[in-house]
DNA sequence: AGTTAGCACTCTCATAGTTTGAGTGCTAAC
DNA sequence: GTTAGCACTCAAACTATGAGAGTGCTAACT
């Protein structure tokens, strides 16, 4: 599909109008923003040719121009211009970011606030994963008389927690116990083979010990659980509501897509290849979310992929405000959390 | 002002009716309804009377009756019948519960998201407050070569940890002292008494040693500051889409409103007294909250008043089914945290 | 061959008039 | 005090009607 530069700067125009305005636009209006003199008819047979070859739609007979989900595809392909993002904007955004930058949950939590509020789409943002971390450390800490918490600290800078009660007091010298021989039977393992299953046959092992253990044995399950999943952050699906392309009927989708974390969690980690993917429409293989358009960024700690984080909002998005936007964030996420993790 | 035992027979007909259809509600429905025989016209003078009242309003002259704030008011405090729930329903609100009640701020997370599902309103929850809580113990655990975590744990069950970073390599030993020095001035202090101008002044009186604990120093500043207070998790909003009263443009002050974290959480805890309260339109002194009303029931802890939970909806709502969802979820939560608390 | 001016045509949106039906208030009879 | 009957009111649903934006096509022009 070769087209000719003239085409070329009439649906980059017919777009970048479009975003803009959310309104079909016309062969007059692109007449005035083009570089170059064509008269209104001109750009009116063209914009025909454009229909013809489904880049462009037209809502009805005597309408302008709406630029379909192919268009998109080659806007953003080959048409957009960059729009890379101030200096001022970044300060910003760390200094928005830094004071949750010492949890790593917290810290993805708030880059979804954050990414919302810059784009004003809904925003998306994965834990960093446990799939192939180890386990670094199991620590042990009393938290009153009959309940301690355990400390799982992983390879890739997780850290989850969860407290557990015992029927008899604890003393130093049981956790003690607890440390030496939950770190003997699990530090470098891979966490994911924590199972349920896995912790039973330790028990079974442990011979009489797994008695005293069993509660905290119950705890290093849920807690390996928890450091092996991503969790989803979801935030700013309020914005949503204020594009007219939603309002009403279509949001409800949206949001029914939106409220089950597992899909969303699934879409945002299918995409292992490339760093920033956009997926328009039909593209994103959800029924739901057959109107909107997907950004999504993988980000990586310590040099290794991690998880990602994304936007979601109408097709009509200014896409080349919102990839560099994610882009930043997506890389100043790694950075921090690289420099959490503490990694010699 | 004294109601006849009809009067009163024939606005809890009304309330009900616009309750559950959401449209005006004529004489002839309500004479339906009625388990005395009266013809229409009669109840027509009643309502004539109701409207003088004020308990009635009429969106138009020959259109039906809706309840006016006032009428919801007497509605609620006297003629409302109890609406108790089921056994059933209660086991299952507690097995949706019991998964995250092994942590006070999940576990009022899980309220927010439990109730909005339950009622199909907007919920909110705050966490247990940290306001009169003493420190109970200052843990230490170390995360990496160079980082450790510090966990915090309250008189008021809560439990709040954070990593922080020193520039020196961290040993078991140093831990051990970072353990004693700070447990030694901290242990039985009011927790919100430390904050980062007494960290300051105790750093003084540390001399020298102020030096190697600074960012521990920092870390247990920030994580008193966050165990005293109150987070505020709201769920549901979404729910509200899908009444016709916040239908495009009331839902958007609303909206605005919830997404204030501070004043949300101003309105749970400013009543202290009734274990149960409505607020209803004007009666929440919101102005974005005007055409709505508010349910708030607070729980409490140990016996001791901890936090609030509470549901957001329209006016129009179903409020002798919520306020029996609501006060047993309260309950729940204050059990399952005393619990969790382990008090002795 | 590509470009342009001109014009008839199409379709949406907004406005105003019309109809329908639910529901009232009032009156007169019971 | 209650009820049947009836005229009246008002919103919502429908039906013209016209204006305006924008197209497609044709014929002339470079």
């Amino acid at each position: 599909m070769e087209l000719s530069e003239r085409k070329r700067k009439i649906l980059a125009a017919a777009v970048d109008l479009y975003v803009a305005a959310g309104e079909p636009v016309g062969s007059r209006a692109i007449c005035e923003t083009l570089d170059f003199n064509v008269s209104s008819a001109t750009v009116r047979n063209e914009l025909n040719d454009l229909c013809r070859l489904g880049l462009l739609e037209q809502p009805h007979t005597s309408a302008g121009r709406v630029p379909s989900q192919k268009g998109y595809r080659v806007y953003i392909d080959s048409l957009m211009k960059k729009h890379p993002i101030t200096g001022e904007e970044k300060r910003y955004i760390d200094s928005l970011l830094l004071p949750s930058a010492y949890d790593p949950d917290k810290l993805l939590d708030g880059v979804a606030r954050v990414l919302a509020g810059l784009t004003r789409y809904a925003a998306v943002s994965t834990t960093p994963s446990g799939e192939s971390a180890v386990v670094r450390a199991i620590q042990f800490v009393q938290t009153s008389r009959r309940t301690a918490m355990v400390v799982l600290m992983t390879s890739a800078g997780t850290m989850k927690s969860r407290v557990f009660h015992c029927d008899f007091d604890i003393t130093p010298e049981i956790l003690r116990v607890f440390f030496r021989v939950l770190n003997e039977k699990l530090a470098g393992k891979p966490v994911r083979s924590i199972t349920p299953a896995y912790i039973q046959s330790l028990a079974a092992q442990l011979g009489e010990m797994a008695m005293l253990m069993s509660s905290a044995l119950m705890a290093v399950a849920d807690v390996a659980q928890d450091s092996v999943q991503s969790e989803v952050c979801l935030d700013g699906e309020i914005n949503l509501l204020f594009y007219p392309e939603f309002a009403q009927g279509g949001i409800r989708r949206v949001f029914d897509f939106l409220s089950r974390p597992a899909e969303l969690c699934r879409l945002l980690l299918q995409q292992q290849e490339e760093e920033i993917r956009v997926m328009i429409g039909d593209e994103t293989n959800r029924p739901e979310l057959a109107d909107s358009s997907v950004v999504v960024s993988r980000y990586s700690v310590g040099g290794q992929d991690a998880g990602a984080i994304a936007i979601i909002g109408p097709m009509r998005m200014n896409y080349a405000k919102i990839i560099s936007s994610i882009e930043y964030l997506s890389d100043s996420v790694g950075r921090m959390l690289t420099e959490l993790m503490d990694m010699e």
